[in-house]
This record gives C-alpha cells, sequence and structure tokens, in this order.
DNA sequence: TAGTTTATTGACCAATTGGTCAATAATCGC
DNA sequence: GCGATTATTGACCAATTGGTCAATAAACTA
C-alpha cells in the first residue's frame, strides 16, 4: 500500500560511503552527499536517519564488505602463508593509484572520530577483534605446517600485521609507489618465517 | 613604537596544536581555538593568518619537536639497537593512557587532509623522509655490529620501522594497552634482528 | 475510484561557520 | 606629551551548516 522507494538503498549507501571515504565525515557536507547519492535531503533522513546514522550506516556497510573479502582471501588459499601473503597484498593493483590516497576507512574513522565518537569506536574495535580472531587462525596453522616462526604466539603475529596494515593505510596517503609496497609486504612476510 | 604583543607565539601555537591534535582540522571551530589559545579573533588572524595557516604552523611546530626528539633518541643510546628500541617505546608511559587516544597528530593530519591539501601532504612527506634518513642511519651501524638481520637492507627496515609506528599512532585509539604494546614493541625488535 | 500509506520535493530555519574591519589601546622614539 | 606603529577588541558579515516540515505524488488495497 506505501509507494515504494525510489532508489536503492545499497547503491545510495555506496555512494555515500565512497564520499566519506574520500573526505571524511566533518568535511563531507549534507550538500555532498545529495550530490554523491543523487538524492534530495528529505529521502536520505527519512531513509537513514541524521548524517551521523549515515555514517555509520556507510562504516558498516564498508566493513561487511571487508570482513567477506578477508575471511575468503584467507580460507581460500592454497596455504596459510599464501593467504598471508594474498591478505598483505590485496587488491594491490588499484590500492597503489590514485586511489591509495583515501587509505582505508575504517581507519580514517579510527583516526578523525574515535577520539570523541564512542559509538564508531566500538565498531571498529569489534571489526578488528574479528579479523584478529581470522589472522590468527591462519597464522597458527601456519605455525603448526612450519610455515611462520613459532618463538612469537600467532596472537601477537597478527597483531603486528594488523597493525602493519593500519600503518600501510595511512603511509600510502603520503608514499604510494606499488613496487615499495609490494616489497615492503614481501620484508614483514620474510620476518614472519624467521629461521626455518 | 609599535605596541607589543601580549601573548607568547610559542604557547599560544602549542595550545592550538593541542586543539587540532583532540579534534582534528574540521572539527576544531575558530571558537574552539579562541577558547584553547586565550585570544580574540582579531589576534589570532593578525599573528597566523587563516585558519589554514594556523594549523599549518602549528603541526610544523610539532614536527620540529618530534624530529629534535627522534634525533636525540637515536644519536643518545648506547648502541644502535638500544636507540630502535627507545625510539619505539618513547614516551610509552604518557602514550598509553588517555591520550593515545589523540594518537600523532601527524598520522591525524596525513589521514584527515593528505586527500585534498597538498602543502600539508608535502610537509609530511618531507617529515618522513627526514626520519627515514635518522633510521636508517641507526640500522646501519646496527647491522654492521651484528645487531640486526642482513638480509633486509636498512633502508627497509627502517621504511618498515614508520609503517609500524603509524600503525601504531592508530591502533593506539582503538586499543591502548601499555602491556600489549610494549610487547609488540618487543616482537618487532625480534624480528628486526632475525637468526643471529 | 477512493482511501491509506509512505516517498519525494524544495522551501524554510536557526545556528554556526570562517573571516573582516573600524574603533580603541598600548608602546616606543622624539 | 605627541605622533607613528602595531595589537586588541568585538561588532558585524555572508555563506554554509545540519536539520525540519508541509505539500505533493505514487503505489497498493478494497
Amino acid at each position: 500500500m506505501p509507494r515504494p522507494r525510489e532508489f536503492c538503498v545499497n547503491e545510495a549507501l555506496d555512494s555515500a560511503m565512497d564520499a566519506f571515504w574520500k573526505n571524511g565525515y566533518e568535511a563531507t557536507s549534507l550538500f555532498d552527499l545529495m550530490e554523491a547519492m543523487d538524492l534530495h535531503k528529505g529521502s536520505i533522513y527519512k531513509a537513514f536517519g541524521d548524517k551521523h546514522s549515515l555514517f555509520v550506516a556507510a562504516l558498516q556497510h564498508y566493513l561487511e564488505q571487508a570482513h567477506m573479502f578477508d575471511q575468503s582471501v584467507l580460507e581460500d588459499a592454497r596455504s596459510p602463508r599464501e593467504g598471508i601473503r594474498a591478505w598483505l597484498n590485496r587488491d594491490i593493483k588499484q590500492k597503489c593509484g590514485d586511489d591509495m590516497k583515501r587509505g582505508c576507512l575504517m581507519v580514517n574513522a579510527l583516526t578523525e572520530l574515535a577520539y570523541k565518537d564512542e559509538e564508531v569506536a566500538k565498531i571498529i574495535k569489534t571489526h578488528i577483534a574479528d579479523l584478529s580472531k581470522l589472522l590468527t587462525r591462519t597464522i597458527q596453522q601456519g605455525q603448526d605446517m612450519n610455515q611462520f616462526r613459532t618463538d612469537i604466539s600467532a596472537g601477537e603475529l597478527a597483531q603486528l600485521l594488523i597493525t602493519h596494515l593500519f600503518g600501510l593505510a595511512t603511509m600510502g596517503k603520503a608514499v604510494s609507489s606499488k613496487s615499495s609496497t609490494l616489497q615492503g609486504n614481501k620484508n614483514i612476510l620474510m620476518l614472519l618465517e624467521g629461521c626455518v
């Protein structure tokens, strides 16, 4: 009985995500969002609530995709070592173009908002914990197969990897070269292997 | 012959730096700055120019202090390995309290602004290059003294360390525990040492 | 076709934004 | 004390901010 929605919620969320991704939360105005989503103010408020709720929705949208990606990359690999390598290199071809400069939406949000925004902080903490579990499991398997050093626990190596990824997302905004990033990832893998 | 300034430029810059550090560039309003610096609008504009110029000045103020700190920590250490260890742990006592959540002003600025702000991006690129030189020199010395692995070049290890530090600055905003950070730094040092 | 329900639209709003400027005040050399 | 020079002050501004709402439109059911 109601009048149906004229736009696709998922597509609109994608567009909002892109806008926030490039310019951050504060610097993205409602006007920017209207342009990006191709919607009028009222429609945005009706469908997503206020600006902050929209941001949270876009962030969660992003994290869901990221989690699915992480999971499949790690689990579909031929070996734990291959999985970690693929996970590190992820979409390195695109990421080292201009896109590198927008970094990772989660890292951007963490940096810009975590200090004062508990809701965003909590969402990201949960995602980090999930990712940590995923990585720890893979590394554990790799240790069992003698692919990774065992003098540092799987959990701690996972933590190191996540910190490295966060660093990469930031570093890419200043210096983004495909070859140096690839080289860096290769080195990190060497460090993980230790003395065989 | 002129009327002298009533405030200390350095102190005012410190206060502006703190304000930007906590809340970022966009989210810090002129009003916030007026309160933090205890100055009227006109005085700020007369002394520092517009908001962006003030931010750049505060950032440079921060980076000068950081560079002096990095330099002294690395060069005053008893050995290269000790230097890197001290550099990693830096002010870890304060950093893991509530202060951890504000992260590093440079990393914050890079994340929030580099995508669209060439001036800020350039300043940070230069600082990273300087820091990289400093670290590379120390690591090189450590390699010569057999304190660090030599199968990865000093420059690449330095790059890895900087990426790790950037990651730490971000990670601290989500998960900041003194013990886990210390443990992580210990692990990174182990990785640098390789098989002796 | 009438009625119910929800979506779209754009005019509208108060508050805040970054920024300007003319009046005033303070210091110095003379 | 006078003039030159610069600092401080706060009133003022246009533009933009996030957000609301009443009118209109579209779909479905009955």
